[in-house]
RNA sequence: GCCCUCCUAGCUCAAUUGGCAGAGCAGCUGACUCUUAAUCAGCGGGUUGUAGGUUCGAGUCCUACGGGGGGCACCA
């Protein structure tokens, strides 16, 4: 049968459902108890009526069985056996299931119970049509497997596989928890422009944009930082941003060009203040999903049982790369040995490209990388005493970086240096040294010293709900169109 | 941007060395008042991603294009 075909059927269908005095599209259906709740409730002794119950939700499977039909009807919560019988629910109502497809959205009214073979099932009484599906579902046992489709028709994806809807809600569990985490102590949540004059913060490729009335190009924002702390030279303590970020850059399993990051900054805190909101974030996620600590990646297992071990970036390079970070020498000789061209770079470029080839991949974590090498940190406090580190940390799990967090610079000239140092090395537009001179005004006017967080949500929803790449954790990510 | 790879019915998948495009689900018709991916009988459904080429003959081989996936590069 053709597309068409197969809709044209259901359009006949539609038309019965109509003449039977329904509404094919359905009205207000107050007070239906989630399938969830339903499952729930105590079955009724061998001959005893079962709660009265009223539930909503799509058919996704139906048994013809003469004059009884079954049907499984699956809400976001749950799935339920619902019985039909001709005599129970009366002409009209049995016209109706005749008329019903796979897809439908049905009310049903009736008895909770169980069959004769013990399955838990609504028993029905009455049947209130609520919308017609005019396209054929996914297969009923293999759902939609097209990796494309399931991105495309998120739709599709979401009622047909429900582990899908599963990743999603807990992905609502993760961001609502780190927002009760923050609230608990004492932070308010912020919004600051996503288009900006100057996209600073980070180190990424903008997406540009333009204003018609100002007549001036605008970028989408890589990074809400520089906004954050002007919050802080304005007295807000305690500020957080969870918001999309856009940079315009490559597509991965690990990336994509729009993606939800939280920034928490805390006046009077550094960034050990930042590992322990860093770790209580987690905890609050891992709480809100269902509190298991040890959880599945892959074939693997992460362990996220906190305290989470705290490792300088220099005594890693030493164990992993075997190199002494002070060696210019050695880390040269190690960084062609790793495949890399270290010629015409600063040191601390070279450092950080070794790190990045050697150390990263070998981090299974969690594990708090800490104390950066400071030229490459632009925004970030120097050490007291040492002023060749930086008061920084990542937080890696599995090779990936899942939180970003400095001690703040609020040294007004130094920053404005920094913002005009250009490391050999590193590429000018790439550069998160971006001239910001409001920036540095607002630091004249004190910023108090604090520490900052960055966190990337989807990365730490693909780690905590064991999804491999990150379109399984954005709802509707980028693609081609079609 | 580069390399590899995939695209067959609405969905999930077959098709030997280049030799008649198939099955299950879904759909349609019928049987069945306790099924469990219900079952049973019957019927329909295809420009094999698109456009060319090689060949007596192409789902299969070649080229280009489109879309997807994996990897590299990029992402400090």
């Amino acid at each position: 049968m053709t597309p068409d075909e197969l809709e044209r059927a259901r359009h006949r269908k539609l038309a019965k459902i109509a003449e039977l005095g329904f509404d094919p599209w359905g009205q207000r259906f107050d007070d239906h108890l989630p399938i969830r709740e339903v499952r729930e409730l105590p079955v009724p002794e061998e001959g005893q009526i079962g709660t009265k119950v009223r539930v909503a939700g799509r058919i996704v499977l139906k048994r013809d069985q003469g004059r009884v039909v079954f049907l499984q009807l699956r809400d976001w919560t749950g799935q339920v056996q619902v019985f039909i019988g001709k005599k129970q629910v009366g002409d009209t109502g049995w016209a109706l299931a005749e008329a019903l497809d796979l897809g439908d959205l049905l009310g049903v009214d009736g008895h909770f119970g169980k069959t004769k073979t013990g399955e838990l099932t609504v028993f029905a009484q009455s049947l209130t049509f609520l919308a017609k599906s005019l396209l054929p579902p996914p297969e009923k046992w293999h759902g939609l497997t097209d990796v494309e489709q399931r991105s495309r028709q998120r739709y599709v994806d979401l009622f047909s596989n429900p582990e899908s809807l599963q990743t999603f809600l807990g992905r609502s569990r993760v961001v609502a928890a780190m927002r009760r985490v923050l609230a608990d102590r004492g932070f308010v949540e912020v919004e600051t422009p996503t288009m900006q004059a100057i996209a600073g913060g980070a180190a990424a490729r903008p997406f540009i944009t333009h204003h018609n009335t100002l007549d001036i190009d605008l970028y989408l924002r890589i990074a809400p930082e520089l906004y954050l702390k002007r919050l802080l030279v304005g007295g807000m303590e305690r500020v957080f941003e969870l918001g999309r970020v856009y940079r315009n850059e490559g597509l991965s399993r690990k990336h994509n060009p729009e993606f939800t990051m939280l920034e928490a900054y805390q006046a009077y805190g550094d960034y050990h203040s930042m590992m322990d909101l860093t770790e209580a974030l987690i905890v609050g996620s891992i709480e809100a999903i269902d509190g298991r600590f040890h959880r599945p990646w892959g074939e693997s297992t992460v362990d996220f049982t906190p305290p989470w071990p705290r490792k300088s970036y220099a005594d890693l390079l030493q164990e992993v790369a075997g190199v002494d970070i002070h060696d210019d020498a050695a880390i040269r000789e190690r960084a062609k040995a790793a495949g890399l061209d270290p010629t015409r770079k600063d040191h601390d470029v070279v450092v950080s490209e070794l790190f990045e080839e050697v150390v990263e991949d070998s981090l299974t974590g969690p594990i708090f990388v800490i104390d950066y090498p400071a030229s490459i940190c632009p925004l970030t406090k120097r050490k007291a005493g040492d002023p060749s580190v930086a008061e920084r940390f990542e937080l890696f799990v599995r090779g990936m970086e899942l939180a970003n967090a400095y001690t703040e610079l609020n040294d007004p000239v130094l920053q404005d240096n920094l913002f005009h140092k250009q490391l050999a090395g590193q590429k000018a537009d790439e550069s998160m040294a971006k001239v910001d001179d409001d920036f540095v005004r607002a630091l004249k006017h004190a910023m108090p010293p604090a520490g900052g967080l960055g966190v990337g949500i989807d990365r730490l929803c693909m780690l905590l709900l064991d999804r491999p790449n990150i379109r399984d954790v954005v709802l509707f990510p980028l693609l081609r169109p079609e």
